[in-house]
DNA sequence: GAGGCGCAATTTGTATACATTATGACTTGA
DNA sequence: TCAAGTCATAATGTATACAAATTGCGCCTC
């Protein structure tokens, strides 16, 4: 609650990036402190103590507000403000299977439309840094989070060469949700990361061919078959071992 | 521009429903404006314009501007305000892609999930008004418009029955895009509303019979139908008026 | 003691003044 | 003539004062 990271660092500090207004700047530093889980969920954000704390007017934090809101970070209420929005494990796993349907979409938009160069460098780049990675035959905790970071510049990789923004912004409100951001996978996808860096492989191939349906069924199963893993994790019981 | 029905209706109108601040109250209106076509592409608002029109204070007008943007109907740049967003015909088809997958889902969890009374009751009603007014052997306008108006109800009961805020919410905003909303139907699916229909009703069969897939790939093959038409439509002639 | 009424304190909603930033026209120099 | 700089203008961004609504507490009544 009372994080340091997110009080104010001053009027003079003045980093101020071209082109900010205090307003984007208040809305990130909020969104980072609820994403962080500094305000436990159905916390009501009073708008003076926000301002106090990050020493802005209401102005700012107003609009911050109503940003997080429409991202769906926050309940709003007529005359009773804002409140940090509870989210049921259904919609937790629900918003899983609309991250599948949404990101097949965008690979097989991508397998449509041909990869432009500049995503299929990435991929070629990511895809080749997992092998490299996974070659070894011990995967720490330090693999995993290296791992994280490739999986998600791989699903970047795929929503840009879909070139659909209404896409691209789905599938961000789908991440404004706990544990549904491919950045967040590190905790329940131990088990096989090997199985999932190979989807990618094929992915790939699949979209290079400008096989659409092929892409997008395997996309969709490969995020989808990660909520197994989170319905198994949310319910508390053990990984089954399996062969292989 | 100079719609009437836009211009203030004088601050001592008050027909203020209970829970409505002036910021919704704008927003609704000035979303409808858009909506209407009485703005063009790419036309800038001005806070003070609008402000001035609707006879308000700059205050509700900024909150309502912001959800518009974050609607997707409007543009923001920093500093720089908002403009009335403009669709390639490209966003426009793909709008209906993603709707069609987004509709297919909710099918699928209304499948899943059963159908609640309410919208059981509601859908048969619907299936059946349909079935009554496409027993007549000559469809007119004025049937084409009762029909979207049944067909309407259909969609939101399937919405509501897959019992998903996020999948609603973002049906919502593909029906924000111009000529994507299955209000708007109409326009361009004059040559086969019978068989249409004939989807709703294997759909609810369907459903009803909780064939979950059997439900999604009828959906999804409705919805993106209609897009083969919509293309026909945008390239045999100009851009009919926006809305409606 | 339970329930309802009313007031006061707190919080959000709105208006407005001021600060800051973009924009375009004008000037000035090469 | 053109380019670059400057300054005026007009727009957006922010702060703050005030209005309206909600909420909780205390009191009164039954």
């Amino acid at each position: 609650m009372t994080d340091a990271a997110f009080d104010t660092p001053g009027p003079d500090h003045e980093d101020a990036p071209r082109g900010a207004t205090r307003s984007l700047t208040v809305t990130e530093r909020i969104r980072t402190a609820i994403l962080a889980g500094d305000f436990e969920a159905g916390a009501r954000l009073h708008e003076v103590r926000l301002s106090e704390r990050l020493g802005v007017s209401r102005t700012p934090v107003r609009s911050a507000l109503q940003s997080l809101a429409s991202e769906g970070l926050l309940e709003y209420a007529p005359n009773r403000g804002y409140a940090v929005r509870r989210f049921s494990t259904a919609e937790i796993v629900d918003a899983y299977e609309i991250r599948a349907v949404m990101e097949a979409l965008a690979a097989r938009f991508a397998a449509e439309r041909g990869l432009p160069d500049q995503e299929r460098e990435a991929i070629e780049r990511v895809l080749a840094d997992g092998d490299d990675l996974l070659a070894r035959t011990e995967l720490g905790e330090e693999e995993r989070i290296v791992y994280s970071a490739i999986n998600g510049t791989f699903h970047e990789a795929i929503h840009s060469a879909a070139r659909c923004r209404m896409l691209t912004d789905m599938v961000r409100l789908c991440h404004s949700v706990p544990h549904s951001s491919h950045r967040n996978v590190i905790s329940f996808e131990h088990m096989d990361v090997r199985r999932r860096h190979d989807d990618h492989h094929r992915i790939y191939d699949a979209i290079l061919a400008c096989d659409a349906y092929r892409a997008e069924m395997l996309m969709r199963e490969h995020v989808a078959s990660v909520k197994t893993s989170l319905v198994r994790a949310l319910s508390g019981r053990p990984l089954p071992r399996r062969g292989r």
